[in-house]
DNA sequence: TTAGAATCAGTTGTATACAATTAAATTATA
DNA sequence: TATAATTTAATTGTATACAACTGATTCTAA
């Protein structure tokens, strides 16, 4: 086996990705918790920040998620209060999730955890945004 | 709400490297399945075809896994015949697992695999060096 | 206009992740 | 050396992910 054996983990990109990915996000549990929190969660309430509603389809689209993880997740969520959901109108197959007084409460102390967690992060601001482009390169998308 | 906001998800790091890191998984997944092998399995194997053997603490310090993750994991890779688990001789608390030559017959497919998914990556050799590097740099790990 | 195709969210089944706990074994120390 | 502290893997409980499928609704084209 040579050093360069591209199925030796160290030469894998595709493990370092997984690996920092769980990293990250075990860094943001403990905090979340105390907001009743999970990471899927947070990110589904930063759409909903950002949006008011969305239907679960585009709200898929913008997390790489199915429905197969929003709708159980949802669900959940709406059950604590932090968001509410209904079919449309025009369209019965159309599920609008709206969020919450209570989930744009939680705004302020996201805030803070991202803060925190971002002067955490031991790259300065040039990589940040090298590796910010090279993630959305790989997600194919622009944006 | 302005667009330097850091909750927005287009201006957080965390957010695509949670994308991407499934988006590439489930890229895998269909090319592994073939081998009845998930992705997880597929890096327990990448560390074995290295090692041999490793106790469930080595590896999950390689893979940045607990045993909570591992030790089901590994029940099902020894039932399918990849692995085989024993207690040590010397410390009966650690478990040692070792690649059959049913799971070293996995390699030479998985190189296959490997290399069908790296010539998908849209990265070039610059940039994918570049990304290895900050990825480990926030793992925390000069290897 | 109406039968078939497509869309949308939900459900089912399987496989992780991981925090917290447990149980057994080993090590350290009073 | 006997006991407390530590280590190691397994177990428990919860929450995703995601492929495959389902059921309801809407669209589309002959």
């Amino acid at each position: 086996m040579s050093d360069d054996d591209p199925l030796l983990l160290r030469n894998q990109l595709c493990f370092p990705l997984y690996a920092c990915s769980r990293q990250v996000i075990r860094g943001y549990t403990p905090l979340l918790e105390k907001l009743d929190l999970t990471y899927t969660q947070y990110v589904v309430l930063m759409v909903l920040w950002e949006e008011g509603s969305v239907n679960v389809k585009t709200l898929g689209e913008r997390l790489f998620l199915d429905s197969g993880t929003l709708s159980p997740l949802l669900k959940g969520m709406e059950k604590k209060g932090f968001i509410v959901r209904e079919r449309s109108e025009e369209d019965s197959r159309v599920v609008i999730v709206s969020v919450t007084d209570k989930g744009n409460g939680l705004r302020s102390d996201a805030e803070k955890i991202h803060s925190d967690m971002a002067s955490c992060l031991p790259l300065d601001k040039e990589e940040a945004a090298t590796l910010y482009r090279l993630l959305y390169k790989i997600l194919g998308r622009s944006l």
